[in-house]
DNA sequence: CCAAAAGTGTTTAAGCTACACCCATGA
DNA sequence: TCATGGGTGTAGCTTAAACACTTTTGG
């Protein structure tokens, strides 16, 4: 908290004036992939491209307050049901031709969002396979940083699945071991060994807590799988790690850079 | 990217404006001891409060710049030395008294830094033991949010010892393994047991190298120990896991909560 | 009865913990 | 020669990985 060349203590009177704003990254599972919500713009600049979510955070509130409402604006789904967590802040002078913006970038995740509700704005919205976006040649460039951000994001959620409990939080209650597998597996790209996740899940104490009923049997049967609910632990010790089989091999990312 | 009431594009005339700065929590081990380098107030708000070292964003540069900038104005260090990384944004609307300012924290390690350079700006400065800031209930009260920054500051530090090779920039070149491991002591409060230490050290392929050279003994006797420097790799796969006795015992922080 | 999926068991390898030992060095 | 501390060895425990087996159910 300082002034450029008064650290101890800056002048009220000026200072340069920035917009900020909160994009948020809202994932959830649905058809077995890992997806995002994006809104495709009207206006330039980027107009036709697809973006993240965001808006103004107004002068009274704080980001993750911003960004909360933003989730209910956007999704029309109470933002009790969200994890929201804090990413990180984009400031490249040049990220937005219009103005001077910095962006303070949340992450969202829930099970079960609703199609497209496009809440109170009436920009097409649309849930794109994150791998899609990221991998396939083909697909969309997204507006301003937003790539940057969405690989941030990325990265992000498949580290924290490995020593957290968050995958809970994309799969609606009550659910069967099963269905978390499934989490691990369209945001890592591999499933975890059967068995030994479920002995996993099931020594973790507090990650899952049984719902006293079973579930349905497949279409091709089997036996009626039980049923969980999210328990109250939030860490997992030690870690449930994703194979690293090629990330030993190429180069991985700088794990000294966030 | 969005408008309150108009995601897809918002007008470039109104918006609420806002002051940016970055604080720096800047890191160094000193007598054994983690230790945060703190700037004492001399006007108020909080004046004679100590306060983590900041300044305003200017309007050409992204946060990162100017935390460089700010950098090497309160250590009177050439920024390349130090390992500079973001923390988080901290935005609540009362924060600062003063104007509506959301600052975006980060963090910067170094070793050897010199004694309490206050660069142009004539303020004092000190290195203050985390451990005492945090935990002696005789230490003083730091200005705005500014506890909360450290806190999460001494977190982020505490966690990336595990999985990255982070703890040698807190060492200059060349060092010891049993400096390296005083790094771990200082920053935990524990020491990794010594002989398993060193085998994990030199098994993790581009943590160290070796300089050839060996350094003193102690004043005391022994073998001349091999010096080392830093090496290429950043990750540490598997991690290394400080002692959890306590930590499982008493409830530990939302996992979840960044 | 057959295929699919859930639950459980088993074997092997790997890593960590804890402690022991040896040896070089300076006082 | 003695204390100190670096380097290395090793037994035992815990955990993960890979795979096998059994059981339950719907078609």
């Amino acid at each position: 908290m300082a002034g450029k060349s008064a650290p101890e203590g800056y002048e009220a009177s000026s200072y340069p004036p920035f917009a900020v704003t909160t994009d948020i990254v809202i994932m959830t599972i649905r058809d077995g992939a890992l997806r995002v919500l994006l809104v495709e713009r009207k206006k330039d600049p980027y107009a036709g491209s697809w973006a993240i979510p965001g808006g103004f955070v107004e002068i009274d509130e704080d980001t993750h307050t911003a960004a909360l409402r933003e989730l209910a604006e956007e999704t029309g789904v109470d933002a009790e049901d969200f994890h929201l967590e804090q990413l990180a802040t984009y400031s490249a002078p040049d990220r937005d031709p219009r103005m001077r913006v910095v962006s303070v970038a949340h992450l969202a995740f829930a099970p079960n969002l609703p199609d497209a509700t496009a809440g109170s704005d009436a920009a097409s919205t649309r849930w794109w396979s994150v791998d899609d976006l990221l991998s396939d040649p083909d697909a969309p460039t997204l507006a301003f940083d937003h790539e940057e951000i969405l690989r941030d994001a990325l990265e992000r959620v498949r580290a924290k699945l490995e020593y957290t409990t968050l995958a809970a939080r994309f799969v609606a209650e009550p659910f069967t071991i099963a269905e978390l597998r499934a989490v691990y597996g369209a945001v890592w790209g591999v499933m975890p060994e059967r068995a030994n996740f479920t002995r996993k899940v099931l020594a973790t104490d507090g990650f899952v807590v049984p719902d006293g009923a079973t579930g349905e049997a497949s279409r091709s049967g089997g036996p009626r799988p039980t049923l969980y609910r999210r328990g109250e632990a939030t860490a997992l010790q030690p870690a449930l790690l994703r194979p690293r089989s090629r990330a030993e091999v190429e180069p991985e990312r700088d794990a000294l850079d966030n």
